[in-house]
DNA sequence: ACCGCGATGTGACTTTAGTCACATTCAGTG
DNA sequence: CACTGAATGTGACTAAAGTCACATCGCGGT
C-alpha cells in the first residue's frame, strides 16, 4: 500500500463533504493540504489536544476512543476510506474529545481550520454537507449511548453483526455473509465490554443458530431472527 | 406562566443559532414560526418519527431519551430556554433519532426545516452557528457513551453533581451550593441508572462528606476532592 | 389537621458483567 | 516444520448493577 503517491485531489473528492467542489478550488485545497501516513495503530490525536485541521481519511481506516482511567478503551467511532474526523474541534475550537489512532495502515491528510471554514462561508453547500455528516454522527453516538445504557452485551454484539451485515455483507443461498476483520478484544473495545464476555456471547449465539462462524468469514442465515434477539427477543 | 403573548422574535433572538440574524430577518422568521404550548411530560417528539423542522425552546425545557425493551430511559440531552432541538433530522433528514418530552411546562417555536436550510445558505454565519451547536451537542453526547462504558454509577453522579455545580452553583463560605430540582428517578435515567442505585450513591458521597443535602439545596464543599472521585479515586 | 400520593431509603436477592488464571489454537517466520 | 507471540475459549470467582418489596417521608390539597 501507499507506493504510489497520492492524488490528493481525488482523495478530497471522494469524500462526502467535499464532493461537490469544483475541480480548481478542490486543486488548490488538495495543495495546501498536509499529507501524513499511518502505520497500525499510530496515535494522530491525543485526547484533549488542540488539533490544526480536519483530517481527510485516504487509506486505511481510524478508531476514535477514550480511556478509561483502568485503561480499557471505549471507540467512539471509526472512519474509513473518504471519511473525516475531528469535525468537532474544527467547528466549534475547542480540544479534541477523545484520541484517534489508525486501525489499519492509512494515509491522512490534514486541511487547515481556516481553510474548512473558509470554505463553509464561501460555498454553503459545503456547510450543508458539513452539517450533514455531524449529524449522522450524532445519530451513531446517541445509538452508542442508547445501546450502552439499555441493551446487555449479547444485543450489543447482534446489532454490531447486523450492521456488519447490511454494510459489508454479500447475499448467500444460505444468509448474508461477511468478513470480519477484528478481533474480539476489538470488538469489545467498540461494544463497551471485554475480550472474554465477547467471546462467550459470540459462542452462545453460534451455539443457538443466529450466526454461524468459519475463522474470519461470519454468515446471518437469518437477518430478522438476529434482529429480534438484538431487541431483547 | 405563559399568560402573556410570546415575543417570538424576542425568543429566536436569544437563541445560540440564530442570535447574529438582524431584526428584520428574525422579524419574518419568527411571523412563520409555529407556536405550542406544553404541559409536563407532554411528549412533542416520538422517536422515529419524521419532524416538520427545527425547535427552539422559548420557556421551560425539555429532554430527549430513548426508551429501552423494558422501558427504562435514558435521557440524551435536556435543553433549556434559548436553546434549539431536532437539529439531526432537519439536518440530514431522517427521522428523529429519540422522543423529546417537556421536562417542565414550556413554550416552543417550530421554524419549518426549509426556512433553516434557507437560512444556513444565504446567511453561511447560521451555518456555522448550527455547526458549533451540533459539535457541542457531539462533544456532550460522546462524554455519554465515555461515561456509561467506563465509569460507575457512582463516578457519573459526582460528574453530574460537578456539573450542576459549575452551571448553577454559587460560591458560599463552605463551598458551592446549588439546587437540584431534579428526583432521583429523574437524575437516574440521566445517569443510565435506576432510582434505587443512584439513592445510595448519594446516600454514600454524603456519608463520606462530598457532598451534604438538605431539601432540594445540595452543597459541595470541595470541587477538587469531588472531581477526584469522579475520575476514580 | 388529615389524607393521599409521589418521592425516598433500605434490606435482601438475582443477574450481568468484569477479572484472573490458564489451556489451546492459529498464523507468520526463520 | 518447529517456534513464538497473538488471539481465543473457558472455568471459577468477585463485584457492580438492577430488581423486588416494603417502610417512610414530605407536601399539596381540602
Amino acid at each position: 500500500m501507499g507506493t504510489m503517491p497520492v492524488d490528493k485531489t481525488e482523495a478530497l473528492r471522494r469524500t462526502m463533504l467535499l464532493g461537490t467542489l469544483d475541480d480548481t478550488t478542490l486543486d488548490q485545497l488538495a495543495q495546501r493540504a498536509i499529507e501524513r501516513k499511518l502505520a497500525r495503530n499510530e496515535v494522530i490525536i491525543v485526547e484533549g489536544e488542540n488539533v490544526a485541521g480536519l483530517y481527510v481519511v485516504v487509506e486505511g481506516s481510524v478508531r476514535a476512543y477514550r480511556t478509561g482511567a483502568d485503561g480499557r478503551e471505549q471507540v467512539i467511532h471509526v472512519e474509513g476510506a473518504g471519511g473525516t474526523f475531528a469535525e468537532v474541534p474544527v467547528f466549534d475550537d475547542g480540544i479534541h474529545p477523545s484520541t484517534v489512532a489508525a486501525e489499519s495502515d492509512a494515509i491522512v491528510l490534514l486541511i487547515k481550520k481556516a481553510d474548512v471554514r473558509y470554505l463553509c462561508m464561501k460555498h454553503p453547500e459545503i456547510g450543508m454537507a458539513a452539517l450533514r455528516v455531524l449529524a449522522s454522527r450524532l445519530r451513531h453516538c446517541a445509538e452508542l449511548a442508547e445501546s450502552l445504557s439499555l441493551h446487555e452485551v449479547g444485543q450489543r454484539l447482534a446489532r454490531f453483526f447486523l450492521d456488519q451485515a447490511r454494510t459489508n455483507g454479500v447475499e448467500t443461498p444460505d444468509g448474508i455473509r461477511f468478513e470480519l476483520n477484528l478481533s474480539k478484544e476489538q470488538i469489545a473495545t467498540r461494544l463497551g465490554s471485554v475480550r472474554e464476555v465477547v467471546s462467550r456471547a459470540t459462542a452462545r449465539m453460534q451455539k443457538v443458530g443466529l450466526i454461524k462462524t468459519s475463522g474470519r468469514e461470519l454468515l446471518v442465515p437469518d437477518m430478522e431472527t438476529l434482529s429480534n434477539y438484538a431487541e431483547g427477543g
